[in-house]
DNA sequence: CTGAAAGCGCTTACAG
DNA sequence: CTGAAAGCGCTTACAG
């Protein structure tokens, strides 16, 4: 044999005496029962050459019969392994995040990444959650949230990639800029003959998001008067309450923006119960271009993020952030685009 | 100095001279640069007891100015690690594969568990998929379609639990279970009135699904005579088609079933364009209970899949197959639940 | 509080 | 075609 049994003993393959082996099976063992030696079982696991046929049977039926499988850090430590994207989203059930995590994880097989998924916005597992992940992956790539303030002093040495940085942010990340497709739907809506407007923003009152702001801005230069009104969370359920009471109102707005298409499914949900017809009594749009918008009842105007631009871009910042490759742009910029359907 | 620096001699951090450095720093050259051993740089990096503050200091400021970040390798490979879960979906872009994987996600972070993504859905590439991920995984979970087949040659020391198995399948895994479900649906459906219920199978002709035969026989048991329709492709795009012709019958259905929720979205898409009330002139349901099946107007009746049933399964076998505990129970079945909503 | 030794499980040259 | 040696980067006892 060539070499010693070290760890197993010949008919002593378990050192506890318990009805199933405790250890996991490693190459030596695998050697021991075959009577090779552990480079020749790493020729028969990994389909190299330089083997002949009746050893390689003869290994690979000893590793069966041990039920080996190679240890993916001990091969990791001399082969590198693939390279590993962590993504991280705020919540797995707005559609949103699937439509992201889909684009990244199809964009990150195709450049040979893995992607661990990790949603952050249930419980108090955030930090625990981000604790563990930072130590798996090479890259971080999502929505931190406030989670990114943090992120510097905590897992400084891990790249991180922001989803959700401002315009401000010196932060390596893919922003998203709505501006030209605002000013697309501003300039739509008042050639449909749009009067009174109310833009349905996410967020606390007296602090309109810039998304908002930028709305009202467009339908302000257009000669519009439009309102503002604020919508705690952007769920289809709190913005169809909302659109509720406001298109029961005497003089009813003619146009609903919502901050989301989440929040414009509930809008449309609300006109419906009121009998209204949308787009002939009253204009909906929404903000993000979800698949869902094209099965809804009417069909939702938005303005839709290209998911694979921000996906292409976000492969391309990793890998020049696990590179460390000095001097690469590490800010980019994603437009959306007005897509016209039926609701407005 | 504590230990020669052997890898990084003084004031030569790079054999290559490129500007940035090349290799990657690992804790060798953190504890030369620091003046210390290499454990004192573990118990700095890990936030271990038995270190001056000072040292501790001095450690990690030389780990920031080399960017180090432990090796996940050297690292599993002594500490084991988080255990790591596949989860392989058919097409990330069905809202059904991240209604799953939401559900599997949170259950995996809640016990401990990583989870990596893959969707085998698109382009050639499953099989290159499937290779790389069984290597970097313990366990993988999922809709493996026809790759199930050639798992146990191909990677048989990997555990498997199949989520789309049939109920002849002895593999390991979770099952769906529409039976009861179905039986509920089928008495509403009489108890309403219905008197011409057709099945819309996503399925080749001639070869009705076992969930479509299931409807059938449930509602032919109660005198009804149901038609059943093979649609091509499981998309709405697709049920919308085959449906507005089969609603324009001069003999037209009052109930059509479809074989999932994305086919129903389809229909009533179809129902709305040929100008039919749902429930009124014909009643729909689908099978899934996809989240935005609230969303749609009328909201659709469905039968729906406890996700976060099938995700607590997932991860008790997963944790009994990467233990190998002998005897364990490897098979799970979760019922539907029949969701009356407005559609039906 | 700090360091020398051993070892985790694998693959990559290098010999024969 | 097969094997002996070295080494990947880290942590865990164990000494001092």
């Amino acid at each position: 044999m060539a070499e010693p049994a070290q760890l197993t003993g010949a008919g002593e393959p378990d050192r506890s005496g318990s009805p199933a082996s405790r250890r996991r099976a490693t190459i030596l063992d695998v050697a021991a029962a075959a009577g090779v030696s552990r480079q020749t079982v790493t020729r028969a696991i990994n389909d190299m050459p330089g083997i002949s046929a009746e050893t390689r049977r003869r290994v690979l039926d000893a590793a069966s019969a041990l039920s080996y499988r190679p240890s993916r850090f001990g091969r990791g430590l001399v082969t590198g392994g693939d390279p590993q994207l962590g993504l991280v989203v705020s919540d797995l059930r707005n559609p949103y995040s699937p439509e992201l995590a889909a684009a990244i994880v199809r964009r990150a097989a195709a450049d040979g990444w893995s992607v661990s998924l990790v949603d952050i916005g249930l419980a108090g597992s955030a930090d625990r959650l981000l604790h563990s992940l930072h130590a798996q992956v090479d890259v971080v790539v999502g929505y931190l949230g406030e989670w990114a303030l943090g992120w510097e002093s905590r897992f400084g040495a891990t790249p991180l990639i922001l989803l959700d940085a401002d315009a401000e942010s010196e932060h390596a990340g893919v922003r998203l800029d709505p501006a030209a497709a605002i000013e697309d739907l501003a300039a739509h809506l008042v050639t449909v003959g749009t009067r009174r407007p109310v833009v349905l923003d996410a967020s606390e009152p007296h602090a309109t998001s810039s998304r908002g702001i930028a709305i009202l801005d467009a339908l302000e230069r257009r000669g519009l008067r439009p309102e503002v009104v604020h919508v705690a969370a952007s769920s289809p359920e709190h913005a169809a309450a909302v659109a509720a009471q406001i298109i029961r109102r005497s003089a009813r707005p003619d146009a609903l923006l919502a901050f989301n298409d989440l929040m414009a499914f509930g809008v449309l949900s609300a006109c419906r119960h009121a009998g209204l017809d949308v787009p002939g009594d009253i204009r909906v749009a929404g903000v993000d271009g979800l698949a869902i918008g094209t099965l809804v009842a009417p069909t939702l105007t938005t303005l839709a993020v290209d998911f694979d631009e921000v996906a292409r871009h976000t492969l391309e910042l990793a890998a020049a952030l696990s590179d460390a490759s000095p001097g690469a742009d590490l800010q980019r910029v994603v437009s959306h685009r007005l897509v016209l359907r039926e609701s407005a």
